[in-house]
DNA sequence: AATTAGCACTCGAACGGGTAGAGTGCTAAA
DNA sequence: TTTAGCACTCTACCCGTTCGAGTGCTAATT
């Protein structure tokens, strides 16, 4: 499919992406000859580049600039030519000690490391919990709020707690009220809470003809609670950083679109859905993202698991001319530490 | 103090603030004239304008051009001459049924009402709840999470809940926890947060020279889990509106202070820390406003309260130019809405 | 056959002058 | 006290010029 290319041609895109990168600015043949130690003249690379930009690697942004990569020269950069960077000692002991350190519930652990990891990468970072409902179950609790609200307290498989108030004017006495959570914890526990909803239903059909009415009171309880699935949540960190970003500080429109995207959760879940079942890292550029009118921006992302269960995704967001050496061993790392850090909860 | 103003100064300075909240450019003599009806001629307004400047109200870009308000002149304006725009019934309506509908946790409650309001201003809508630690404990239980972790769960006056994970390596049976969550609960019921913190200290050293081990085990306890203060939680919603005010999208800098202020928790809260303890409108104009740095917005906040006890407080960030005029009642009448919504819970 | 020097060309950014227009302050008349 | 009149000021905008970076092409060189 993608046209291979020579090894000089493949050099000479890699410069550009880099130095493209670097500097935000379209690169010139004579940048590049110096680069390569002068072995070429620059009147070479302009017919390399040439080439490249027949190939549709590379792009002029007007006949006398110099030239800028195709999301498709990104792509092939991503694919061939990029060198990892791995991180330093230090700052993997960094990610490490703030992600576990002083943080009790999961959902802080992740929360931690979404701002650690917008702070190491200067972009914005976007962390997603979304498969509270592929947790199993660990137990349920019914707990008084007021004379006319229950609290359901749900524990999840690792450290995730989700708590629901539920209406309810039938006065239950404390007694009644345990005996339901138990008839409620021998039905959830293992399950997820999805499953749960079903099994609650099932039972309902079948509980009719019976005469428990805690019983009955369970499943109704149970069902009120389970009615609305489980939301995911967005943690957005280090919006800000793209403010620093010179292609979005320069054009306002793009600058208002992003910004209005981070606004809406739907628009965000939409941008790291392709990371979430997988564990490899997705780097999605410009256009090549799902979302239609955010054609300026690359998501770099990856999924993180609890166990078996995947659990959600974490990933950057910043201009196409990311410095993806760099940013995607960062999330790669962090997406695992989260996962190892999960997985003991 | 505030130099007193003749009716007709008033009554320009009046006119040249209201062009200048619609319009955002600087006001000329001919305009105000003409919104006069003619009555005085643009002459006659440059003297009376050039008398605001003096006083301070009034002042110039530059020498052609036509007069902005000064922070002074805005104060003055909110102060003796606004004109209240309340708010339609349909309005009202909406915020009601939105803050009350479909929500469960109080929240949850606060939130929608965020959302909302910054829906209807264009501005951008903060809410702080910080207040959670004046609010008395209705019940406290202990449910196991893990082999080794503990979930405190703790129901506040008003559907407010909190729930941390507490490390806990000596493997406490069922009926132990609810033993522990017994006494823990005698305690605590009726205290705030911080009550019971004091409280836990105190029994602990009595404690001491006792004997019983479960009641030494739930003070262990609930001191880990008080350790820290209760956070307090704020919530943005809108950001993206402050992109379409003229004078941030003008001065890029601007702009910058304003999105990393709303990235600082503390900052936010600093802004609206003057009307967390009032149930009156504050309105902070540019310069007034308690943080250094962000001299281009003005805030409009009001706190609220669920029963007698000040909750948090709500507010909206803009420009300076705001249109106090609808944006003083609206904020009003969430504040006002959400304390009659809460009290409820 | 590949490379490169040389050169004409193109385009954008930066600078400067000139103009139009909005708005002012001042003065003198009403 | 008000206002008409007028000179003045300042900005925004347009336009032409220049400068420099970078290109593509061609012909000479290796």
């Amino acid at each position: 499919m993608t046209p291979t290319l020579d090894d000089r041609g493949a050099q000479v895109l890699r410069l550009v992406v880099e130095d493209y990168i670097e500097t935000a600015e379209p690169v010139g043949s004579r940048t590049i000859s110096k680069k390569m130690g002068q072995v070429l003249s620059p009147a070479t690379i302009r017919n390399i580049m040439a080439d490249l930009e027949e190939t549709g690697y590379l792009c002029q942004p007007h006949t006398s600039a110099g030239r800028i990569p195709t999301g498709a020269g990104f792509r092939y950069y991503i694919n061939y030519l990029l060198a990892r960077r791995e991180l330093a000692r230090s700052e993997r002991d960094l990610l490490q000690k703030v992600t576990v350190e002083g943080v009790s519930g999961a959902d802080d652990v992740v929360r931690h490391a979404s701002r650690l990891l917008s702070n190491l990468s200067r972009h914005a970072c976007v962390v997603v919990v979304s498969r509270y409902s592929h947790q199993a179950l660990r137990s349920i609790s019914l707990l008084r709020a007021s004379s006319d609200r229950i609290l359901l307290v749900a524990v999840l498989q690792g450290g995730w707690v989700q708590h629901r108030l539920i209406e309810e004017d039938a006065g239950l006495t404390t007694e009644e009220l345990e005996k339901i959570s138990g008839y409620l914890n021998e039905m959830a526990v293992g399950l997820t809470l999805p499953q749960l909803r079903v099994r609650i239903l099932n039972e309902m059909r079948k509980e009719k003809a019976r005469y428990d009415r805690l019983m009955r009171k369970a499943l109704l309880l149970g069902s009120k609670a389970l009615a609305d699935s489980v939301p995911g949540e967005v943690y957005i960190e280090g919006r800000a950083n793209i403010l620093e970003q010179p292609e979005f500080a320069e054009d306002f429109q793009k600058l208002k679109r992003i910004l209005h995207a981070f606004e809406e959760k739907s628009v965000i879940l939409q941008l790291l859905d392709a990371a979430l079942e997988s564990d490899a890292i997705q780097v999605s550029i410009g256009s090549e993202n799902p979302v239609e009118g955010l054609p300026d921006i690359s998501v770099v992302a990856s999924g993180y698991h609890q166990g078996e269960t995947a659990m959600g995704s974490i990933g950057l967001i910043g201009p196409i001319r990311m410095d993806y050496s760099r940013v995607i061993p960062l999330v790669e790392y962090t997406a695992h530490l989260l996962s190892s850090v999960l997985e003991h909860r």
